[in-house]
DNA sequence: AAATATATTTAGATAAGACTAAAAATAGGT
DNA sequence: ACCTATTTTTAGTCTTATCTAAATATATTT
């Protein structure tokens, strides 16, 4: 089928295209990849010869409809292999990363099936990411509680668990509204307050706080 | 660490080496790998200057220390795999060596040390190939019983189980004997028998007789 | 021991994926 | 609209792993 490389560039076209809702420059493909811009132009090409990508000189590159399919079907692999290492092998959710890296590439639809199969078919890897089905499909939306997340984790703020006004209020007199960035920066164990970073600000809030607000991540 | 190619080439002279108990040769080799001889010459040049190897112009090629030590963990992860394929993941034993030669390529000590736990740490693969333990040490003899072997499988007759004389008069009757090349043609689900190749003769045993052989496979 | 056959190595080429440096195209500012 | 800065592409090089064809070394036969 495809190289690990090739693979690796259509995720990263399909997280970019996601993240900004346009077509991806060679620039932003480059930084995402940690290479080089002439290195990706050489790629893109590649993979418009093979109709993965659309690509017209200096206007950037969309993923064709192959190429969404194929990018998800890593992307799906990648996190049900992180689900696997944290719920089965006793890894941390800090260190399934580049192992999962590995991993995404490996060719076998019935691998696949199966591992999905054995895992009991999660929505959800370890980051709160969702996993597509085996036909590409997200089925829960890409958000998750502040407090499903770790340390260094960030997102932006879309939306509320709890509307109370009591709640409400609470979120205005400390400046947290929708669509402000929130990066988490400590984590307490014993009572799962967190410390966060919004708009330059440290804050400390309860684990009834953080349990209520969903954040969207990536 | 090593590349894919490199770790298979290393894999490759182990059980070459296992199989002859001697240097391989180069035409060994290619033939192995599938490869053509120039290729292997210029592989073996690689792995000299990394000093996984023992190689002398002409004279064909040995591991080092370091080049054992690496396609033993190379088998190791090979093996494990597929029993974790087998055990949890619903593979049959003949489907699972394409997806194991990807997967052994995988590199996280960690991964394999708790795929290793969780998978109760297992003896032999499902061909009843030994799997060496974390430290490399193969603790079982590389011998199955002729019964547990599967259709199309074949290895060299070492021993038996049974050794009443009723029982090794009839290998004599029937031309068996230590040092022989056996493949088993086909099994039958129903009994256990089993028609196997040796010596380019045909012959159907029971399980009784399969189950009192054993074989060393590869 | 010479002649021939086989095995192995060398030399030169290719493809994938990356790089540097230079050229070309686009975008911004006035 | 022009000049400049930025972005993108091109051209040429490098490395890894492979190949074919040719050369050389070893093995075998008579």
């Amino acid at each position: 089928m495809f190289s690990f490389s090739e693979e690796n560039y259509l995720k990263a076209i399909f997280h970019l295209e996601r993240k900004y809702q346009a077509g991806v420059s060679t620039n932003a493909l480059a930084e995402e990849m940690e290479t080089k811009a002439s290195s990706v132009t050489d790629m893109i090409k590649k993979l418009s010869e093979k109709e993965l990508v659309i690509y017209k000189k200096y206007q950037g590159v969309k993923l064709s409809e192959l190429g969404k399919k194929t990018a998800i079907e890593v992307i799906r692999k990648h996190r049900l292999w992180e689900y696997f290492l944290v719920e089965k092998l006793n890894f941390n959710w800090d260190e399934v990363h580049d192992v999962a890296e590995q991993l995404e590439h490996i060719k076998s639809e019935k691998l696949t099936r199966e591992l999905d199969e054995f895992l009991g078919f999660p929505k959800r890897d370890p980051h709160g990411d969702p996993i597509p089905d085996a036909e590409g499909n997200f089925s829960v939306a890409n958000k998750v509680l502040l407090s499903e997340l770790g340390k260094t984790e960030k997102g932006i703020c879309v939306g509320v668990k709890d509307s109370s006004s009591d709640f409400l209020r609470f979120l205005d007199k400390n400046n947290i509204s929708l669509g402000k960035k929130i990066k988490v920066l400590e984590k307490e164990a014993f009572d799962g307050s967190m410390l966060i970073l919004i708009e330059e600000r440290q804050l400390r809030i309860s684990q009834l706080i953080s349990n209520n607000l969903y954040i969207k991540t990536q």
